[in-house]
DNA sequence: TATCGGATGTCAGTGACTGTCAACGCCTAG
DNA sequence: CTAGGCGTTGACAGTCACTGACATCCGATA
C-alpha cells in the first residue's frame, strides 16, 4: 500500500524534501520542477505523477490532518455546542502539528507565507477542512448556517494561532496559542 | 486615467465580457486565453497586459469592493464594537453587489464554483479584503488578536451569505441575508 | 524460468505566461 | 499642416508547468 520505491525507496519523501530545500533557498517562482525531481534523482515526469502541482508537493500532511479534525469534532462531546466541537478538531489538529520538527513547519511556513500562489493553496486547503468539519456537524445535528459558520469561524482560528505561533512571537504550545484564539474570537463575536 | 482604447474602446470590458461567455459556454479549463482575446477582437499577448492571468479576468471589480468594505468599516459610528464595524463594511458590500445585474453575478458566481483554480482566486480576493479590514480596525483602536478575528470572522459572513444568495433558494435582498448570516454567527459564537 | 504489475524514464505536445521590438493612432508643440 | 512624444497593440520567440503515450525496469509470484 505504501509506496516503498523500487530504485531508492521513499521517492515521495524525497520529494517533498528537495522542494521544501529548493523554495527556502531560489525561492517558489525560481525552482523548476525538473530541478526538484533532479535533486531527488529522479526525473520531472516523476514529480508530476506524485504531486498533481508544483504547490502540492508543501501540502502532502493536509489528507492525514483533515481526519483528525473531522474525527476530533466527531468525537466530541454529545453535549457540546457547535463550536465547541470545532474546538475538540482544533485540539486534534494541535496535537498532530505538535508532532512535527518545529524548525521544518516554521521553514514550511516561510515558504509559504512569502509566495501568493502557496497562499492561494494553503487558503483552499483550510476551505476543505471547513466543508469537511461542516458535514460532521451535520452529522451531530447542527444545522445551517450554523454548521458552516462554526466550521469556517473555527478554520479562522486555526489560521490565526497558526500564524502566532508559527511567525509571530509566540512560543507557547500550539494547543494553547489556539485555546486563546478561540477565546478571542468568543469575546469579539459575542460581546459584539 | 481612464482605459478608452485607441481601436475599440473598452478593450478590458470587452476582455470580460468574453471570457465570462466562454467560461460559461466550455468550462475554465476548456478554454484558452487566445480564444477569450480573439472573440474581443485582440491578441493573446493583450489579454495578458490587461489581466496577470486568466483568472483574474473575472475578478476585475475586486479592488473597488474592497475599498467599499474598508470605507464601511471606517465609517461605523464610534462607539460600535469590532464586529458591528465589520457589519457596516459588509452592509456597504452588499448595496454595492445588489447594484450589479443579478443574472450576471449568478453566471459568474457559477463559473467560479464550477474550477477549484478560481475558487482558490476567490478565497485569495476575501483574504486580502480581510486584511485590509484588519487594518481599518486597528485605525479604530482595535488590537490584536481581536482585529483579525474579528475581520476573518466578518468575511467568513460575507462568504456564507453570498453563497446562500447566489446559488441557493434564498431570494431575499443580500443586503437581508447578510444581517441574517451575521446574527447566526453571533449565536453560534456567543452562545457556545 | 516465464510473466505480471507497479513505478520510472523518454519523448512529444499543448497552453499559460513573459520579454522584446516594431507598428499604430492620438495628442500636442511648433 | 507637420514632427515628435506617448500609450496601446501586434508579432515573435522563448521558458516552463503539466499531460498522454509508450518503452523499460524492478521485484514478486507461479
Amino acid at each position: 500500500m505504501g509506496d516503498m520505491g523500487r530504485w531508492q525507496p521513499d521517492s515521495r519523501g524525497r520529494l517533498q524534501e528537495a522542494a521544501l530545500a529548493l523554495y527556502s533557498e531560489r525561492g517558489f517562482d525560481q525552482t523548476t520542477a525538473a530541478q526538484i525531481a533532479a535533486r531527488a534523482g529522479l526525473t520531472e515526469r516523476t514529480f508530476f505523477r506524485h504531486f498533481s502541482d508544483k504547490r502540492e508537493v508543501l501540502f502532502g500532511g493536509s489528507a492525514l490532518l483533515q481526519e483528525r479534525i473531522v474525527a476530533g469534532v466527531a468525537g466530541a462531546p454529545p453535549a457540546d455546542g457547535p463550536l465547541d466541537a470545532v474546538g475538540c478538531g482544533l485540539a486534534a489538529a494541535a496535537a498532530m502539528l505538535g508532532e512535527f520538527r518545529r524548525d521544518l513547519s516554521r521553514q514550511r511556513h516561510a515558504v509559504i507565507a512569502a509566495n501568493p500562489e502557496l497562499r492561494e493553496r494553503e487558503l483552499a486547503k483550510l476551505a476543505d477542512y471547513a466543508a469537511a468539519v461542516a458535514t460532521a456537524l451535520h452529522q451531530r445535528g447542527v444545522g445551517e448556517p450554523q454548521a458552516s459558520l462554526a466550521a469556517e469561524a473555527g478554520m479562522t482560528v486555526l489560521r490565526v494561532a497558526i500564524e502566532r505561533w508559527s511567525s509571530g512571537g509566540d512560543d507557547r504550545d500550539l494547543a494553547d496559542v489556539m485555546r486563546d484564539s478561540m477565546a478571542g474570537l468568543r469575546a469579539v463575536a459575542g460581546g459584539g
